[in-house]
DNA sequence: GTCTATACGGAGATAGAC
DNA sequence: GTCTATCTCCGTATAGAC
């Protein structure tokens, strides 16, 4: 009953996804601890009691929210898996956080702040699951840092995704997108300059 | 009355001190929004319902918990002013970064994860004020790279100290010192290999 | 499956005794 | 100045009608 074919199925599917956007938005501009349930219901549009029949409880509208930013990364990387030179796959991964620029000086990044403070949190929970979606993208930088041949790339994976987080943290404190602009810029240069060639 | 000279005013001040520093401690370790105030009154050894002689609101207290922390930092940079070179003065910030790493890789920097939660809040509000406290680092650093003739000091001071916040984060999402450790090493190398010296 | 009304608990803030 | 008792609000979660 109520799968995910029939026509209610397909409603019902089709709510509990605009729950977990919903989620995955309001988070990140309000933070877990200060999102009600009320907000995520009325930005996906659906009554607030309702809510309670897709996830039991707020914490599990928390991990979906970790659970679409960690979609969205693995969409932006799958396509950049499809440029040959992994090179470059790194300086787009570069500009694609710089085109966001807007949005991380007013609230982050998503994943890294929601990682901040679900942190706080007293060990066993969802403080875990932060650091995954992290890995996540570490390990695909430390792929395209190898790929090239450098010694240590999952040191340069730290430097680059830990450049980023820095810097998304500063333009958020200081509500400034130019230190996007300027220190992405900076991040491009680094890249170039790095030795290694593709290996095929 | 009550002045801070009189047997009462010390007493009265000694609690306030308390209070001061327990928030900025259990704050760094909770967050804001899940420290309560009893939290930091029993963190204090100060009954719960005295609290509110000395901060009116908890807002207040939170603002206490930043002042404590730029309260350090200027320690600590004072301390680091009264090296003769610049560069050493850089790299004993790192040194004393890297000192902090197990506190970091288990709550963050204190200062940068309190600016990252403010900034979820509506406008307006604190959210200003950590962003204050971190200029007030980023502007010391800045001074120093100027001191060394090199350009761009604002750009230079924006790529440490991105640096420091991103490497704390991700020890922190990680829960691993060693990452502050390893890419506190390469920040050392890298005021290493910048050119410029004093100019006296 | 959908939605309303409400129980329950917790935290910030206040009144007022000492 | 110090502290206890308590008021009040708000958010999570549930019960149960439709």
């Amino acid at each position: 009953m109520t799968d995910s074919k029939g026509s209610r199925g397909r409603a019902a599917a089709g709510k509990r996804q605009r729950l977990m956007a919903a989620a995955a938005r309001v988070v990140h501009r309000q933070g877990a601890d200060r999102t009600t349930i009320a907000d995520i219901a009325r930005a996906a549009d659906v009554p607030v009691g309702n809510v309670y029949y897709y996830f039991k409880t707020k914490d599990e509208l928390v991990a979906a929210a970790l659970g679409e930013h960690a979609r969205q990364l693995e969409l932006l990387t799958g396509r950049l898996d499809r440029l040959p030179d992994p090179r470059e796959r790194l300086k787009d991964l570069v500009e694609a956080w710089v085109g966001q620029r807007d949005l991380a000086a007013r609230y982050g990044c998503p994943t890294g702040t929601l990682a901040v403070e679900l942190d706080k949190r007293p060990e066993g929970g969802l403080d875990v699951e932060a650091g995954k979606v992290i890995r996540l993208l570490l390990d695909w930088v430390e792929r395209q840092f190898r790929e090239l041949g450098l010694p240590d790339p999952d040191e340069l994976a730290l430097t680059l995704v830990g450049a980023y987080q820095g810097m998304s943290l500063l333009a958020n404190a200081l509500r400034d997108p130019g230190v996007m602009l300027r220190q992405g810029a900076r991040l491009t240069g680094w890249l170039d300059s790095l030795p290694g060639g593709t290996r095929l």
